[in-house]
DNA sequence: ATGTTCTGTGGAATCGTTTACATGGCCGAT
DNA sequence: ATCGGCCATGTAAACGATTCCACAGAACAT
């Protein structure tokens, strides 16, 4: 492969002179400019980003580690980060950590390796050592969707807080009143917020929610599946089951159906993200819906924000609730929930 | 960031020396040895993998360029290459070209300017002169899932052949006479041959695939609902929709809920691609499920073996039919109550 | 004692860039 | 005419690793 020795020689010139017109440095003669242009092109000439990365110290390149990349919710926070990252002038590598840890050091360690500019991360867990490290070395870093408390990083995420009042103020009006959740795990901030936040609009409809309407899930389709059998084992089982991501709601229709149970007649059912899917359903599933595309864009530009030197920003965006009819239908649609507006 | 010069200094050895150890080359005594990775400890140093990539001129990292990452196919295949790649020691750097013949072009150059060890691509087109350009200049390249003709390079794919013959028999078997498609571009491999295919299974029991019975799609969604409804305008509307991936499928079901049709009462449908969600749609769908995880396996190390210098293998693995409910009930199964809600 | 082989280590070149500094020619101001 | 400054270009030193080669000393054979 050519480098740039070759078209120095090439065009008769130093490499230096080379070097500046690629990167159109002002002091090179228009005459030398063409000539040199001319032997890039003869030669089919591309720059090594490897040799530059080394020389600059600057990758251009993005790193995203993400949870879970057979998560829609995921995917599609993935291809909106990709998508305004290419429009800043950076490259995106993924690092799938598929909910394990151990997954998410790895991608971590390697991306650091690679001297990627800056690291968005929806974190597994509480933080390893190693994040922490990287952080507090001054990696430019943001977290997106989850975070980690205590670590002084922008955040940018959405607030499910009023989406989730909605929701239950939606099921109340329908007549439930046993309603069950499917927590995520307890290590990430979304799997412990949803539930505090349900919990805590429950109360204030006078409801209770028992431990046992509360199914610890790992946002993995299997654990949303195992959680709703145990709740249709109960003496008493639930009304409703809310499961706080796709691919529990998904585990959840699996165990109902493999009942012989019917949604919503027999049991109602909720999520939280949306998904087109999730219109094709039967039947169709009441949802929380983020807004993940901008979500993605919001962190990348805190992201390069950081890594250029401008003060970043943390963005809270909020999730809505879609009404759909997994839940039951409403006697007359007596009082609109808020959130429809 | 510590570098292996301050790791010397530390260790009060040579660069070289230093170097040695990492690479546990043989011929370093003990004693060093040790003393050495006491002072990569107390540094927290890791080796720089773009220094070393200049060097060895290696990176130990895999390009996938791949149609569409919102598609649950390409993301099971994405997910099942970046296992496979990281138990053999490779990265994966993704390029998601949203079936753009201009971006694909845009990562398949942003790849090889970061000087990839290999590519793995499932082209868009027929090819630009860029990634032939490649291919004749020796970049180890395997395609999967699509291929472009007279490129003589390897290819991981499944075959369709026998469960598209299938479906036909099926839909035959259940009555249909009417059958159409929605062909994926004809630019793509796999966009031709499914139509292809479909159209001489057809021909063997005697069936027609009239012009008007072809749908032109992208593979996309949107592409899928103009199609359908495009069928459903016509005077003598089709008895079954085939569309030849999962995503025109959602599109086609779409379409065909926004007339107030019913699948398979008012018209049925089939697809290409298992997905879960097939599963859980009202109702659920006939399909053709390919070995996706196998699939990106094998295009892995057969692009592996390419760049290692051994012998790569092409390699084809059959789809099969996924029967559900969404082309009607056999009549051996007299009329299973279908859940309406 | 001398020569040979081996072992562990260091010196220095190299990969392909960028960039600080030096240089030489030309121009305008004095 | 002389000088200072600018413009276009070249020289060479980095960046952080790997690796060829040289070399000192030990071990061994004669």
């Amino acid at each position: 492969m050519a480098s740039i020795k070759d078209v120095a020689a090439e065009a008769g010139v130093s490499v230096a002179t080379v070097s500046r017109v690629l990167n159109d440095h002002p002091s090179v003669s228009a005459g030398t400019r063409t000539r040199v242009l001319a032997a890039v092109e003869a030669l089919g000439y591309r720059p090594n980003a490897v040799a530059r990365s080394l020389r600059t110290d600057q990758t251009h390149t993005l790193g995203l580690v993400i949870s879970d990349v057979l998560n829609p919710y995921f995917t599609e926070l993935a291809r909106s980060v990709e998508e305004e990252a290419r429009a800043l002038g950076y490259s995106v590598i993924i690092g799938n950590a598929n909910e394990r840890p151990d997954l998410q050091d790895h991608h971590v360690r390697n991306l650091l390796d690679r001297r990627i500019d800056g690291l968005l991360v929806s974190p597994t867990d509480g933080g390893s050592p190693l994040m922490l490290d990287a952080a507090r070395a001054g990696t430019p870093m943001v977290f997106v969707d989850r975070w980690i408390p205590g670590v002084d990083l922008p955040v940018v995420r959405s607030d499910g807080r009023v989406a989730i009042h909605d929701l239950v103020a939606h099921l109340y009006g329908l007549g439930h009143r046993r309603l069950a959740i499917i927590a995520g795990p307890a290590a990430t901030t979304t799997g412990r917020e949803r539930v505090e936040v349900f919990r805590q609009a429950m109360g204030e409809f006078g409801l209770p929610l028992p431990d046992a309407y509360i199914g610890q899930g790992d946002f993995q389709a299997e654990s949303g599946r195992r959680a709703t059998e145990r709740f249709l084992n109960l003496a008493e089982p639930p009304e409703v089951v809310f499961a706080t991501d796709n691919l529990m709601a998904l585990g959840a229709l699996d165990a109902v159906r493999a009942r012989g149970l019917r949604v919503p007649d027999d049991i109602a059912l909720a999520a939280f993200d949306d998904i087109p899917w999730f219109v094709h359903t039967d039947p169709p599933i009441t949802t929380i819906a983020q807004p993940t595309g901008e979500l993605g864009r919001a962190a990348v530009r805190a992201l390069v924000d950081l890594i250029e030197g401008r003060p970043p920003q943390s963005v809270t965006l909020p999730a809505r609730l879609v009404v759909r009819r997994s839940c039951g239908e409403a006697a007359s649609c007596p009082q609109a929930p808020r959130s429809t507006t």
